[in-house]
DNA sequence: CACTAGAACGAACGGTCGTGCTAGTTTCGA
DNA sequence: TCGAAACTAGCACGACCGTTCGTTCTAGTG
């Protein structure tokens, strides 16, 4: 017999080359994903591992789809028990800067898939965009939670909130990685800080 | 007769070839850049092309530098005319925020570049390192300047500032490009607005 | 025991990649 | 104007790509 909380051993090595892709394109991008590489480095042949997605679009989609999992898994999820507004923006943003350093070793491939798809059509470029949109939204309507709750300045706008968030965790991405900037995790840390600063309610 | 002025029928072609490379890695990357694909663009053979670059990596390292070339034109030099300090700083990001929407139509390369090669070793990523390097140098020293010249506090770090800067540029490419949004352009002038504000000497 | 369905395999397809080699044409200084 | 150098095309190569196909192995069912 077999439930839903026993996969079958389809489901199994599924999980365990999709665990390997997100590695792997971590590194080198979900383009340059090939096939027979994912296969050695799983220790399968092409063809078994091709049966499991039956195309490649099908297989980079599978990567996106368990990388936003995780990402549930390891930022938003804690942040949930933190009480909303200011506090959970706050674990948010933590859990999502320790993510974009420790949860891969190329970096978060969502950051990487943003700039090889877009200008890139097709359906893996609308899951990457479905995905961030998600994300954004997530955030923006914590920040909204945080001005209503008082937590921040009335005067303050969610969406540009989210916007400077967001950009701290982008230049963080490449300071850290492509300019190899020790400085970059404090810098990161500052600017948050300043930008929290700035939006506190006046009393 | 000819002078540097007045370049042989090779270098115009070279030149010509770096033109159509540099618009398409801006759409697709420096990796999926072929030299088929653009052997068709520009009108000619694959060999007859790959004779002026003798190899891929060249040519990608040729198109990093003709990009380079190209930014020295278009953003540092136009801001040279402005004086030194915070007028040249704020000159400087203008010229790149517009760079960043209208010199290409896949955004900069620099940027795609940037999350492509920050794990895959070789020529091309040193010279986009070297480049990006360079930018980030000359930036920092305008940002001295503007602090040491009393246009901006002297509690400000100018390293700190660049990070915030270049944060400003990587948010406005990924919500522009990625996720359409109509509001990155007035978001991003936001965001610097306010940081300057931000670092505006006590009088 | 025979039968079935899922899973993985190896070989091969057509195509594209970057890269050499060779032969022919064009360019340009002497 | 002539000859050398620079330039370009054509062709072929080995490697790798995503994909398809038929086969084999395994586990579970009646």
């Amino acid at each position: 017999m077999q439930t839903k909380t026993s996969p079958s051993k389809g489901e199994a090595t599924r999980a365990a080359i999709l665990k390997e892709a997100l590695t792997l394109s971590s590194e080198i991008g979900l383009e340059s994903l090939s096939i027979a590489s994912l296969a050695k480095r799983v220790g399968m042949s092409k063809s078994g591992l091709f049966a499991h997605f039956m195309s490649k679009e099908r297989l980079q989609i599978g990567v996106l789809d368990a990388c936003a999992l995780h990402f549930r898994a390891e930022v938003i999820g804690p942040a949930q028990r933190q009480p909303r507004g200011l506090p959970r923006l706050q674990a948010l943003f933590d859990r999502w800067l320790e993510w974009e350093r420790d949860a891969f070793p190329g970096g978060c491939p969502f950051i990487g898939a943003a700039s090889e798809y877009d200008d890139r059509p097709g359906l893996v470029r609308e899951r990457v965009v479905h995905h961030q949109r998600a994300w954004v939204d997530a955030l923006t309507s914590e920040a909204s939670r945080a001005i209503s709750e008082g937590h921040l300045a009335a005067s303050t706008d969610p969406g540009q909130l989210v916007f400077d968030l967001y950009s701290i965790i982008l230049a963080y991405h490449h300071f850290r990685r492509l300019l190899a900037d020790p400085l970059a995790d404090q810098r990161s840390r500052e600017s948050y800080e300043r930008l929290i600063c700035q939006h506190a309610p006046q009393e």
